[in-house]
DNA sequence: ACCTTCGTTGACAGCGCTGTCAACTACCAT
DNA sequence: ATGGTAGTTGACAGCGCTGTCAACGAAGGT
């Protein structure tokens, strides 16, 4: 292994004490310009990077964002990985993964897992970050965290989109593109978000003086197996929906899949629209209309926000940490729209 | 957050030195095994977790795991995560990922990293494990690593599927189902598996008496819009193929797209088999047939031999360092029968 | 009985850094 | 000059653990 720098090589080439070098390091105020100067010199002569261990075990802090997840898509992990990364790399964080067990109390295992590695912040997606008696326990053990892509339980601040809004918008669209006989499937019931989505699409058709059919919102599991199922029993009666709204790309792919097999052409005999733009999305043919969230960048904006919120604590600790903890941060989402609800052919 | 217990904690309750301690916690020889019960017991009770951070700074280790990867897909790259956590949790070891900058030469990048985060050992993925200027660095730094799903440059053991059987066994696959004018489209020059796989089509071609037209062998970069490009110059001429047989699934996504919009009725008109087994390939319509890699098991197996690697130097060191470079590791492939050859419905 | 050897255990230093606190330097007001 | 204050710096302890080495007792050979 080759061989790093430590902190004594910069300060004796600094000429000054370990201890300023530290401070310049972490950006502590009254080191004097001209002392900063030297030792930031140095820093970069020697190419000098601060152990994470030692400052971890010196300072009582680990440097390390947690990443609680559970049953994501593999692209949103993707994504929302390259975000965190992105926000770590600047300030020299590391990046320590969770992911969920299997097991039936899976909030035991998440807990044991934060108090070994004890990260100084952590991230939680959904369905997670919906999970009330997860969240319980992590401000119980005084964790500082942040959700991503959930409104969650109200408890906790959050990065993400206004899902509601952008279901809304989808379902316009489809009813300006011309279908009024729309159905819908939902996510399942412990994603904070397939309320939401749901609401937006109830919100759009009342505005455009539609009725929700109730035998055609069906639930699903986010998965394209629901899909399937759903879209099969709402395609197999005798009134079947002209163009269906899941309400993610998984389970719409599930829905072009039947329509394939029951001889519909999309968007012809049916329009289907999806949320969360999948490569999938793109590469089905026709591209599916979805919803796209800028997931890397909420990544990026969700670490920062939490780092902002530990790194304070320390300063202003019992001040007003209830008005910190309510707020939550919107990203603009955008509409994909693509051949599978009569847009463009691509 | 939560207070944790410490060595000293346990030493206390088990009425032993926290020498002792370390020694059951790191499975060291030459301790009682009444002694070893009784901190095992203490440990228990404790719930105690040993500190990264300390075990780190005072060992000269990290516990860490790097992971390198590149442009690589989505659910690759969520699978060998996966399966390296697994390992790695077994074993108290953290993981910590790198992926590659955009930048032109990203190799002092990596180093970079390398030099900053100290990990114990390295899992590199394609296309890295193929970049022979990193691997000099890697050797040079004197940092363990291996490789995986690549046979890479030679240097370094690596955890990987017989590609070219594998890809053997797919073309023989078409060739049974009664296709004779088979294309193939390859991989990006800088991924080992694109010469491998092409061999095994070759290969199959041979065997079966067929010859391989050089006009429907296409080069791809394992993205879907290049599978596109190909498919349209295979298909556009009048001599077309009746199968395409795409180096990996995102490709073949784009051959069954471009089919779809000549009108091409896949598999009567037009056969097509991927590689990989990507969510994608189960979700179209038909199913792509493909080649499963076991990503997971490979991940696991590649950080469980990486880390006997380092573990064993110590005790080891100048022994037979050579002949455990060069040894590589064969898991079974699997051959996953869909649609899009002709197979069962799904 | 004696010395050796080996298995078992603990005392202690120190990994690279940060927190605490004290020292020292201006610089201003008295 | 004298004291006070704020800005700037360094000495030092210690974070939780591991490596080294020495101490001790038990087993075996003479």
């Amino acid at each position: 292994m080759a061989a790093a720098a430590t902190i004594n090589d910069v300060a004796k080439m600094a000429g000054v004490s370990i201890k300023t070098v530290s401070r310049v390091v972490n950006r502590e105020p009254n080191v004097r310009e001209k002392t900063r100067d030297l030792v930031l010199h140095a820093i970069q002569q020697l190419n000098y990077k601060p152990s994470l261990a030692a400052r971890g075990l010196a300072g009582g802090r680990s440097f390390l964002i947690g990443m609680m997840y559970d049953n994501a898509s593999d692209s949103f992990l993707v994504d929302l990985q390259r975000g965190i990364l992105r926000a770590c790399r600047e300030r020299h964080y590391g990046l320590a993964l969770c992911p969920a067990s299997r097991a039936k109390d899976h909030t035991a295992d998440l807990m044991e897992w934060v108090i070994s590695t004890q990260p100084d912040g952590i991230i939680l997606t959904p369905p997670l970050s919906d999970d009330q008696s997860l969240v319980d326990r992590l401000i119980e053990a005084k964790v500082t965290f942040i959700s991503v892509s959930s409104t969650g339980t109200g408890l906790g601040p959050s990065v993400l989109i206004d899902e509601e809004d952008a279901a809304r918008a989808m379902a316009q669209h489809l009813i300006e593109a011309g279908y009024r006989d729309i159905g819908f499937i939902r996510g399942p019931a412990d994603h904070a978000c397939s309320e939401l989505r749901y609401r937006g699409f109830e919100a759009a058709m009342k505005a455009a003086g539609l009725s929700v059919r109730s035998d055609w919102v069906k639930a699903g599991e986010f998965d394209f197996d629901s899909g399937v199922t759903a879209a099969e029993q709402m395609l197999s009666g005798p009134n079947r929906p002209t163009a269906i709204f899941a309400s993610n790309d998984d389970m719409a792919a599930g829905v072009i899949n039947v329509a394939y097999r029951m001889g519909l052409n999309v968007p012809r005999d049916l329009a289907v629209a999806g949320f969360d733009d999948t490569p999938l999305a793109q590469h089905f043919w026709p591209g599916l209309s979805t919803v796209k969230q800028p997931i890397i960048q909420i990544g990026q904006q969700a670490t920062e926000y939490l780092m902002g919120l530990f790194e304070g604590q320390a300063g202003a600790e019992s001040s007003d940490k209830k008005s910190t903890r309510e707020q939550s941060m919107l990203l603009p989402y955008e509409l994909v729209l693509r051949g599978s609800t009569g847009a463009q052919s691509q």
